[in-house]
RNA sequence: CCGAGGGUUUCAGGGA
């Protein structure tokens, strides 16, 4: 089962979901009973292919074998719904789940975002601190991401300053997804004030700039961007 | 006793 299991779980993690779903089929052909980590693997496979009819059917068995009341099951179970973007279900799990935190409302506020669902994420997102849930990193990273989708600057300005208080002010994700954000919105003036306060910057932050300019249609600046890094001996991918 | 486990930022191309 642990063998089969780090198969899986290599699977998964590499993006090959409907390997690893095979492999757990063969498992359950060859009488090998699923452990909680093998149940973890496979849902995270079905979230990532949008296998849907597979995840509730894993989800079926996690609740006969009583894994449900695990906040790491229950999250993953969040994810997986999330991902396939069943939300109600999604939700269900997290209103029905012991102990649920901030990663187990990530789940949720990250599957939103990704669907260029903006307004759901950031509801979400304030009810896990209503609930008195700190956010953190990754919850922030997402909620930014739905301003971007949803154009909301002035949320987008309200999240930016709380982040700038907080520890996560010179964080390299964070400033990308900034600049991402304020480009998204519209505010080409705040993406490049961010990106010109970053301490350092990586290939993301650039590439988020450039895309902000092309997509706004500048394509004077988007080529004045790329010169730029370039002198700076930065290589473009 | 050991190993495997949860939400994570940017960008391109063809067809229906």
């Amino acid at each position: 089962v642990v063998s089969c299991g780090a198969m899986i779980a290599g699977y998964a993690q590499f993006g090959q979901g409907h390997l690893a779903l095979e492999l757990f089929k063969q498992m359950q052909l060859d009488d090998l009973k699923p452990n909680k980590v093998v149940h973890l693997c496979i849902l995270k496979a079905c979230g990532s292919i949008g296998a849907i009819d597979e995840g509730m059917l894993i989800h079926g068995q996690i609740v006969d074998n009583g894994f449900d009341m695990d906040v790491v099951v229950g999250s993953s179970l969040i994810d997986m719904y999330a991902k396939c973007g069943v939300y109600e279900e999604a939700r269900k799990v997290l209103d029905d789940l012991p102990g649920r935190d901030v990663i187990s409302w990530g789940a949720i506020i990250s599957g939103f975002a990704q669907d260029n669902q903006g307004l759901p994420a950031l509801e979400v997102f304030d009810k896990m601190q209503q609930e008195g849930v700190k956010p953190d990193k990754v919850s922030i990273l997402c909620a930014l991401k739905a301003c971007g989708a949803l154009g909301g600057i002035d949320q987008a300005r309200l999240i930016h300053k709380e982040v700038i208080r907080s520890d996560l002010a010179n964080d390299l994700a964070i400033g990308n997804t900034l600049v991402d954000m304020y480009a998204k919105c519209g505010s080409l003036e705040d993406s490049q004030k961010v990106l010109e306060t970053l301490q350092n910057q990586d290939i993301v932050s650039w590439n988020a700039m450039i895309a902000g300019y092309a997509q706004h249609g500048l394509y004077g600046l988007a080529q004045q961007c790329l010169e730029n890094i370039q002198e700076q001996g930065f290589k473009p991918d």
